[in-house]
DNA sequence: CGGACCTTTGAAGACATTCAAGGCCTGTGG
DNA sequence: CCACAGGCCTTGAATGTCTTCAAAGGTCCG
């Protein structure tokens, strides 16, 4: 088994040096907490199976997702510019993480440039990924987002040989609205009504894909008539 | 006069072997272009003067507004994950910027640590940034949106040494709107309406801003009666 | 079984958008 | 120098989408 739980791209010696960096940890309860929002930054980590979701608390108080991470996935950029983590991160369910000290993997960064630019380009993965959901917030309907985020998770899961029609939603319909900024009620009826135009079975938080190409065109231009 | 044009927080030593990197080029003419979604990642750019609006075009052709950029602020990271660029900027008036050449940084970074550090912390803070941008588009209204963003840039103004209360919008309304996933209309709305209310004084593109706290209650909480 | 929490559904209402029109400013050409 | 065309911005009215408020059904876990 690939013990490694960071995404390929370095030379095999390069990644050796890299894995031994790596802490496992004891996997997280559900609801468990990874860091909270404020607490010094140490460490980057890697989903290795279960989900995260990470948020902060803006200034009235309220929380609000940024983001939710799947396996294959890294978070704890945002604690790097401040040295204190921006957001709290939990766990949705039973999860395990690696755990990447970065003041390790900044040595390591100085002596390999190799990894150094490796770091850089996950790093700006993170921005990429951001700048994305940018634009789906700014620009969409609310079956236009919930449409993006499931086939978005699809995509993610696709990367990791999971079934890209057959997914279990860890986080509550409140989390997904909060994330996407709707309410809980718009997102179960918009979840309804896709299942009632049979794009998708729902059943409870696991989701059958029924019809991508629909949902990819409602992405693209915003939905025809009843 | 300092030449340097990027944030400080390096040692003088460290930071003469930066300057010598960054090349200063010739004033951009309005709507004149920096780089292209899709072409070649080679540099990260400063503005020295003016200000310079990044876009991505979406799935469906529409152009999405990802940011502004004003006199001390870095961009072009969004093209180190893919070696692309993923948006295109341009320059919404007269400006000038540094470009700063990424391989050349990257080398220097491998032998100056220090250097090295800190191109992380400006690359994370631009994840910051992103992530405020998704809360702020994620949980709130027209009103809160708008006056968090004539906050935000009275804000970046201020450590440039320029005036807080007086300040010019570069950008259309219509850019206004793209950026906050509003139209025009709301965008023009909102702004007389603030007018009406006396936390600004609006002539086109010069805002003063009255009343700093009006405009800061409005965003931890929704604007009472009228 | 009971209670807490999450989800669904309905009805009413608010807010932002859409459509439409008019005003203002700028730059160009007569 | 004025007239006019084309942007951009503003304003109004109607529409629509999403939210809010309310209630009820499910599900999970003690």
């Amino acid at each position: 088994m690939n013990s490694i739980c960071l995404p390929v791209g370095l030379d095999p010696s390069d990644l050796d040096k890299l894995e031994v960096l790596i802490e496992r940890k004891k996997p997280l309860q559900p609801r468990e907490s990874v860091f909270l929002s404020g607490e010094p930054f140490t460490s980057i980590y890697a989903v290795r199976s279960g989900s995260i979701k990470s948020f902060c608390i803006d200034a009235d108080g309220r929380e609000q997702v940024t983001g939710f991470y799947f396996p294959g996935e890294l978070f704890g950029w945002d604690g790097l510019a401040n040295e204190h983590y921006q957001n709290t991160a939990i766990a949705l369910e039973t999860t395990s993480l690696c755990e990447i000290p970065y003041e390790k993997l900044d040595n390591l960064g100085n002596s390999i440039p190799s990894v150094q630019k490796y770091v850089m380009k996950l790093i700006s993965r993170e921005i990429n990924a951001d700048q994305q959901l940018i634009a789906l917030l700014a620009g969409n309907s609310a079956q236009q987002k919930l449409a993006s985020l499931l086939l978005s998770i699809s995509d993610r899961l696709v990367q990791q040989k999971l079934s890209s029609t057959r997914l279990w939603l860890p986080m509550s319909r409140g989390e997904i609205g909060n994330y996407l900024g709707l309410t809980v009620e718009t997102v179960s009826r918009v979840l309804g009504h896709f299942q009632r135009k049979k794009y998708l079975a729902v059943n409870k938080k696991e989701i059958e894909i029924l019809d991508k190409k629909a949902l990819r065109d409602l992405i693209r231009s915003p939905e025809e008539v009843e």
